[in-house]
DNA sequence: AATAAGAAGTTGCACTTGCACCTTTTTATA
DNA sequence: TATAAAAAGGTGCAAGTGCAACTTCTTATT
């Protein structure tokens, strides 16, 4: 269900990539993506690879809003990518197929059941994603940073009801995640230890509160 | 192309209603919506009056979350919904459209061009939320008052790009929005006076760097 | 195996912010 | 139109955080 494509066989795949005139892209690792597939609106998705939308602001600091693999949909409606200040760049050899947004909501694309398939799972993934950023809005509300750990530890300890997280990414891009200074996020987490509300083993974090 | 029935005539819309098998609901002034219509994964539309979808944290602190009004949409997997700590409040009398969602995902639908009318429109609102979206985690991110209001300048100044901004809601909605302190945006909003980068009526802004 | 690059972890300091507590002004309601 | 409630505006102070500047540890890359 996480892919755009499920439920789609080969010859309805090949029929979907006509009716839409999709495009294939290949890019080498470290390159950057939306030069060369932004024409006006675009859907993209990720066939194989993986690649990063990073937002630069005027100071020059590097965010990542979001990280793609295979299957990943982006886009101009669909993520932060409108805008002159975000890139995507690939992280190692990655294919990218381009959808033309227009193309995509033309009424007539209704007539085929295997459109209105990838269309309903691209509905979902959308849906899924509008999840995750309000996840993160919830935690970005919190104005201290103990507060947005915990709120962090919350999310995630609901989604797995286990005592033990797994940071799936470093605690650099978790502060970056989270939006805090990554030395004042340590500083935090070190005195949640010390009151003994956590543990930290590498990229685990186990709740001892829970 | 902002009500998710555009494009639908009066007869078409009675057969999507009879399809979806949808509910209305009516609320007074000040009711809490939620509770009368979750089960499980619904679809709302506000098809008159006004509500808030409202996040209450552990310290009784109310944030809102999203402002809906006609043809407003939310639901457990559009807006944040789906979670113990998240209310929606009629702010004056409301009526309710509630779709499920399993049937609103049913692919049987797809046969009928009124529901795939819908189902586009739909998608464009969820779309344009999720812009929204990130659009207010762009200014969350920012690490200071100052650079937060400067981002959210910017953004109703790309939108519009006219000098003068108009709050669409109050001062302490803004610094709810932008997730700070009331008195501390305040004193940030003074020194960017006194600095003459912009100056403030009433709830208009204007940018004196434009 | 050597070197470089990045992540993890720590600390002092200055600046920013949240918070509590005011006053004044505006808006809503009996 | 009187009263209450909410918003706007302001200030001192303590607590929290960003930032710079390190060291140590781990992971890539030649």
């Amino acid at each position: 269900m996480n892919s755009p494509f499920t439920g789609l066989s080969r010859i309805q795949l090949n029929k979907l990539y006509d009716l839409l005139g999709v495009h294939i892209y290949h890019f080498n690792k470290n390159q950057e993506i939306l030069p060369t597939i932004k024409n006006e609106n675009i859907i993209g998705i990720i066939l194989e690879g993986h690649a990063q939308i990073i937002n630069i602001d005027y100071n020059g600091n590097e965010i990542i809003i979001e990280e793609l693999f295979h299957d990943g949909v982006f886009g101009s409606n669909i993520s932060s990518t409108n805008n002159e200040n975000y890139q995507i760049i690939s992280k190692r050899d990655t294919q990218v197929l381009v959808i033309d947004y227009e193309k995509l909501l033309n009424p007539m694309n209704l007539k085929y059941s295997y459109f209105n398939t990838f269309f309903r799972n691209l509905f979902d993934i959308i849906n899924t994603k509008f999840k995750e950023k309000n996840e993160r809005i919830r935690i970005l509300e919190k104005k201290q940073i103990r507060e947005k750990l915990l709120e962090y530890f919350e999310i995630q300890h609901k989604k797995s009801r286990l005592k033990n997280i797994y940071l799936p990414f470093t605690f650099k891009d978790l502060a970056d995640y989270i939006a805090v200074n990554r030395s004042a996020m340590f500083r935090e987490l070190k005195h949640l230890k010390d009151e003994r509300l956590i543990e930290i083993n590498d990229r685990k974090i186990t709740l001892l509160y829970k």
